[in-house]
DNA sequence: TGGGAGAATGAAAGCGGTTTCATCGGGAGT
DNA sequence: ACTCCCGATGAAACCGCTTTCATTCTCCCA
């Protein structure tokens, strides 16, 4: 049992006891349960507690309670803007509650997950889940021990909240319908991603609707990469607009069209999703506002909310993501003047940029 | 001592000691000291913990031992992608050493940081304190209580790791100098930043060593709006060149110039710091990289390391961040070549882009 | 004035591990 | 063949706190 280096022997309860003259069942009761204490017994201990430096040890009561005041977020790549704004919002939370935040970053894997989910259990009083890439028996595995609140993925029966993307996409594809576009593609994650699906889908019917032909295009792991790469085949396919998965990926469409001279919006027009970087390129990118930080503090909520019910957190949380335009979306190009290699329009189209005062 | 809610019972190694026909002790030992034991015992105990999901609880041995196998990252604002990428490699360093990661955004503010040392102190091993906003004697006091590695700030005793970005601001300097510009500008954070002011510096001494004239521009808090913001103040100072505390800003810089109908690099350079998401502009951002996520690794392994001695670690570890020039710079323009709304070149400067390959 | 109800406090049993110390066999040395 | 010693394992104390249950002690009311 050897003490960690640097570590000052910590007053304990019975210490505190001793001192004050009475046992260690009080001086507990006068830090968790005051009020069954005579005032005078609760000042007196909380007096020599505080003269001796005495701080319960949160471990101890952890371990003898059950409860630890910890919850654990557990996410698939902290680097990504998505993730990181939600975590800020979620970490935020937990703490205006009185709760510390454990972080998790499965680097994608559903191994390193199930690992996380594993490992943190006993020091944790919850998870929060953010884009699972679990497989559905093994994250219903967790939740049978720990509650969960997952985000962004449908699981009846265990706390979620959804960000709901699809009226933002559906809008996009009503924008660039409107601005003449005929051909366009959505460029995905692959499937294993909730979140690309449903955009997909939106996407797809939205572009029936207004008889636009639809390519889907799937960019693998979402990084501005893969966006970059996946430019020649969206050119190749003829289309004039292209709605991504992500921020991320939409940025990296524009570099690809920027490398071969072409201009948003004028020769090309962009849509992304979530929202977080999307005022930072010039130009500014349309994009579905996803509201990471409400979605990860509203997980927060849930979960915490559940610890005082006897069932699990069980009810869905809808955030609908709203269209945001800004200037990487504008009319659709004349058949002719495509690869002339004209330069970027200066002011982007005639769109307004609602969120440009933010 | 009511359990939370939803918590089936875990077992424990009382049940895996029964199950296995063995003591607790036997039990024990089987996860932590296994050479103690012989092969055939180690295997049929770890076999029925695997068979019955147990997982040693991490909150009773913490108790037990006085080591929690945990340590806590605070650090300014988890959004900032310097920032989630030192989180990245810190947490990912942490859970390959087998510890836990405990997050602490406190939002640039240094009570929160405080609360958050307070709090987190009981159940943690150690802290990492990147780029702290709390002043000396308050740091001071955690460290005495935990051993803490501090990352960029210079605290004589305490473990830090530094990231030396001067050398590439010297190179950046002396690159624009190559390049035919006369008058740069160094767009900074407040003087809280230890690493702005080591910017400042580097770039001021440069500066002068090449015979430029250099402006001292502070944007406040690092943010893109803060960088597009100043691109007002950079034009009426008549600088061609900009070097920003980091990317962010940089972007916002970029951002600003494009708004006014300036071409980067051919109306004026951009230099950028962290190399974080330098490459996802167009052009590319020329940028001093960091790298963060080797020094959030590097202060984890400090940390950890500190650990096995009987003394708090105090060393300083120092990561050189050098220059990666991508297209964001180029020569200086012509004198009257300037404001006249040329499109940006196409293919940036001539100069290399060494980490596209990445 | 006696009997309870109830408030204040204490004794002690856990919570789930780790670790010291004792115990038990079984070669090796002579 | 008889110690001696060591390696493998078990029994039990302990980490610091919470909480049940028992114990006192008051005070109120019949």
């Amino acid at each position: 049992m050897t003490r960690p280096p640097n570590t000052k022997p910590t007053p304990t309860i019975r210490l505190v006891a001793q001192e004050a003259g009475v046992s260690q069942a009080t001086v507990s009761r006068a830090f968790s349960q005051p009020e069954l204490l005579t005032p005078a017994t609760v000042e007196k201990v909380l007096g020599t507690a505080l003269r001796l430096g005495y701080v319960p040890n949160q471990v101890a009561r952890a371990l003898s309670t059950g409860r630890t005041g910890n919850i654990a977020l557990i996410l698939p790549d902290v680097a990504n803007p998505f993730f990181s704004a939600l975590m800020r919002g979620a970490q935020a939370q937990a703490y205006k509650r009185g709760y510390a935040t454990f972080l998790g970053d499965s680097d994608e894997t559903a191994h390193l997950e199930d690992m996380l989910l594993g490992k943190l259990a006993a020091q944790v009083d919850g998870f929060v889940l953010a884009s699972p890439r679990l497989d559905e028996p093994l994250i219903r595995k967790h939740a049978a021990r720990k509650p969960v609140v997952v985000i962004n993925r449908e699981l009846e029966g265990i706390g979620r909240v959804l960000v709901d993307t699809a009226p933002g996409f559906t809008a996009a594809v009503g924008l660039l319908a409107g601005l003449g576009h005929r051909a366009i593609a959505y460029v995905g994650a692959p499937r294993s991603s909730w979140s690309s699906q449903q955009r997909a889908r939106a996407v797809a019917q939205a572009g029936t609707a207004h008889g636009l032909s639809v390519a889907q295009v799937d960019a693998g792991r979402p990084s501005h990469e893969a966006g970059r790469d996946c430019v020649a085949g969206l050119l190749a396919a003829g289309v004039t607009a292209a709605l991504a998965v992500d921020d991320v990926v939409a940025q990296g469409i524009m570099a690809g069209l920027a490398e071969r001279g072409l201009s948003v919006p004028g020769d090309f027009s962009v849509v992304g999703c979530d929202d977080i970087i999307a005022a930072t390129t010039y130009p500014p990118l349309t994009s579905v506002n996803a509201r990471c930080a409400r979605a990860g503090a509203n997980a927060v909520d849930l979960l915490l909310n559940g610890f005082a019910n006897p069932a699990p957190p069980t009810g869905s949380h809808v955030i609908t993501g709203e269209l945001v335009i800004r200037s990487s979306t504008g009319p659709a190009p004349a058949p002719d003047s495509r690869a002339s290699g004209t330069p970027p329009a200066e002011t982007g189209a005639a769109t307004p940029d609602p969120s440009s005062r933010k």
